[in-house]
Order: C-alpha cells, then structure tokens, then sequence
DNA sequence: TTGACAAGGTGTACGGATGACACTATGTTA
DNA sequence: TAACATAGTGTCATCCGTACACCTTGTCAA
C-alpha cells in the first residue's frame, strides 16, 4: 500500500495525518466497539482503533471511510468526524495528527469483520469492558461514547444502530443500552411515534412464543434529524 | 519565525497542518468577527481568518492560542476546537489541513487588535456583513456561527462574552444579539438567576440619566456549565 | 425643588409537555 | 385449550416555559 520509492522534502518540518474510527454497534444488548489487534509496532499486539495515514490527494472523509472498510470491512455506515487529537508525543514515531470519526454500525449487520493485512485480529468489545488500548484511543473513544450519548438527547442518530425495519421493542432496547437505564414503554412509544419519523411496514415480526411485534421503517434512514 | 536552513524528508508525503482562529465578540449590539487581510500571496489583499502553520512540536491548542496572540494581540480568552478542514485543494500552495478553533472575546476587551508582520491590516466585521474570505473560511465560519448558537441552548458560554462584572441587561442584550430575536426581561431574568451561576457584585452600574443597575459578576468566569 | 425621563426591577396565571402508572391483546407452544 | 411471553394502549398530576404590565429609582433640566 506505501511502498516508498522515493522521499518527500519539504522546507518546514510536516507532522503526519491519520484517521481513526470509533465503530460502534449493539451486540447482545450491549455497546460494543470494534478494534483491530496490531500487528506492527509500534504496541504491536496491543488492541488499537481502526485508522492509518492520509493519501496525499484524499479527503478526510474519504480516508476515515476507505480505512474503516480496508481494515473491517465495514462499509456504507453512518460516519461523522469527532474531534482532532494532536499531542505532541502521542505517537513514538513521528509527530501525528489523528483526525477522529465515528461511525455506528445497525445491528443485524451480518459484519463479522474480517482482518486485514496490517491487523492481526479485529474484533467487537464491549464497552463496559475494553482491554487496554494502544497510543491515546482510550481517550478518544471516552470522547466518542459522549458525543454519542449527548446526541441521543437532540437527534434520531440511535436509529443509525437499527436494521431497515425494526419493532418499537427493538429501538427501545437501543435506547435503554445507550443510556444505561429502563424507559417507560408507553412513554417512549408516544415520544418516538409523535416524531413522525418512522412509519409501519404493515408486516410483523415473529420471534419467540408471543404476539409478534409490528414492523417499522424510518421515513429517511440516512437522515440523522436534529429534534426538539 | 520560519527560516529554511535546510529540508525534512519524509518516505511519503506528508500535508501542512495549521490551525485557524474564528474569533467573536459582540460590538456596538452586534455579532463581529476577527479577520485579518492578507499581505503575501495566495489571496493576497483578501480578509482571512487568524491563523498559520503548526510548529512540529507544538499542541494543537497551543498553536491556535499563539497564532491568536501573534495576528492579533488577544489571548486568555475562551477558544474551543471546531472542525477539522481538509478538502485536497483549500490551498493552492500545498495540501494543508486546518484544525480550526473558535474563540469568544468579552466585550469591553480594549482588543483594537495589531496586525502581526504577515497581515496587512486587522479588523472586526460584522457578521451580517462580511466580506469575500480566502480559502473555505467562509465555511468555516459559517460552522463556527451553528455551533456557537447551538451551545447557547445548552450551556453559559454566553457569558465569555462578558466583562468581569456586567448588569442582566447587558447580558440579556448578548443573547438577543446571537439568537438574533428579542426576549422577555422577566423570563430572562428568572431563568438566569435560577442557574445560580451569577452573583451580585454590591456595586451599582450608573450610565445614562435613569435608575442604576445591579452590577454582577460569574461566579466561575473561566467554566463554561452544561445546562439542562 | 420638582417633574419628566429612561431604564431597572418585580409576580402571576395559563397551557403544553413530561413522567408515573397497570391492564388487556395476541400469537406460540405444550 | 390453557399457560406463557411480549405487544400494545390512556389518564392524571406535576413541572416548566411563556405571556403579560406596572412600580421604582437615579438623572437631568426647567
């Protein structure tokens, strides 16, 4: 992938650019976070985000996505930058500027990340208990869980975390992962319904032995609203 | 400052990073920017936001903070980071990344900025009307103005627009200005005062031929709460 | 001295939103 | 067909946000 042949001079030292991605999803009722176990040094063999260097002609957006699916996979998720972490020892190599995303995977998504070359091993933690981290990435991903967490409050960004159609049982069940506390069934559905943002698929959802659940859809899946 | 004796050679190529500043104060009752005309080429003559490239060992915070200081003469002021900017070609000169920062100035800040040896000129324009800008710094100011909005919603940022002490009138005025709509003065004031992050001075603020104002003061100046 | 001026400072009542709370409905399975 | 497990539904009390008008007080000029 960067196979140098030749040097790049500048007349002023430059820092390199990375970016790395916080990947969240709900696995088993419970927040997790995707990392990629190293496979080079530096902490080689330590559990890291996501990332690598910025090409030379590629937008950041671009980078942070290409990464994500080079190194996961994953792809087509919902994908917003977080926050530019520039420390000046953060890295033992050279001086980085990480340039930070996150991006939050639906459920079902059948992702079972594969590795990549530069990864020994990729794998979903759960937030509750993540293993020790390489570089800065346990600050990161603190900033990521509270941007997270503040937008639940303002926006539709949790229906990101759903499949095409859910039930209203499902999307509470993100809700209530999320915020780490029970909602009231009726209160959340009024809340969620008032939106107007969701509609009925008219089938159901059979699982278990119980009344199955009606079936919805978001009107705009792509679309994170800002609301209230 | 940056004198080329001799040259940084990297095995890949590697972008510029600098950091620039969207500085806001309120003036004469209205919203105004900081910005700086260009005296060297590209967009030579033309207003631009504060700002330069990031020493290699120096923090991100810190290079927004001196190139603050240097263009303009302002320091200990509120500066938050923004938005990272990195489009391929903002710059013709090289590919540049811009970590840009937004920075709240009191009101009374005896602030007639300086221009710095590589700035033609310095001066506050109102929002309102503000002229053609280099680079994508229209854009970034355009995030910095919703971000700054949004905060007043959900925190007290408000008030690092204030002097040391200041009366509820003129604190009232700060927000009508940035919310751009008049407000209620009890409402106002009931709600303000229930945060019980303001305190009364004892002093009186005379001005003008009517009754005097309470003068008050935050109780943490530098803090800015999130509320609700 | 006094009266006009101009901004400072104060309380209440209404309506909508939020939060607490418990039972019936329905498909599955044994 | 009965037990089970989750789906689905409405009301009431409380709190919060908003609308709204008049008296107070220092200044200044007549």
């Amino acid at each position: 992938m960067r196979a140098p042949k030749e040097t790049f001079s500048y007349p002023y030292p430059h820092p390199a650019v990375t970016t790395d991605v916080v990947v969240f999803t709900i696995r088993d009722e419970r927040l997790s976070i995707l990392l990629v176990k190293r496979a080079n040094p530096p902490y080689q063999g330590e559990w890291a985000l996501p990332g690598g260097f910025l090409a030379i002609d590629e937008d950041l957006d671009a980078c942070a996505a290409r990464e994500l699916r080079e190194e996961t996979g994953i792809s087509g998720v919902y994908l917003e930058q977080l926050y530019t972490f520039g420390a000046t020892h953060r890295d033992p190599r050279e001086r980085v500027i990480s340039v930070t995303y996150y991006a939050l995977v639906p459920q079902d998504a059948l992702a079972t990340p594969r590795a990549a070359s530069d990864a020994a091993d990729v794998g979903w933690h759960p937030f509750e208990k993540l293993p020790e981290l390489a570089f800065d990435h346990a600050d990161i991903i603190a900033m990521a869980h509270q941007r997270l967490v503040a937008k639940l409050d303002y926006s539709t960004i949790a229906f990101q975390f759903m499949p095409e159609t859910f039930t209203l049982s499902e999307l509470q069940c993100v809700y209530e992962v999320l915020l780490n506390q029970s909602l009231d069934k009726r209160n959340f559905r009024k809340r969620i319904l008032s939106l107007d943002l969701i509609e009925e698929t008219g089938k159901l959802c059979r699982s278990g032995k119980h009344r199955p659940a009606r079936e919805y859809r978001a009107k705009h899946p792509k679309r994170v609203e800002i609301i209230k």
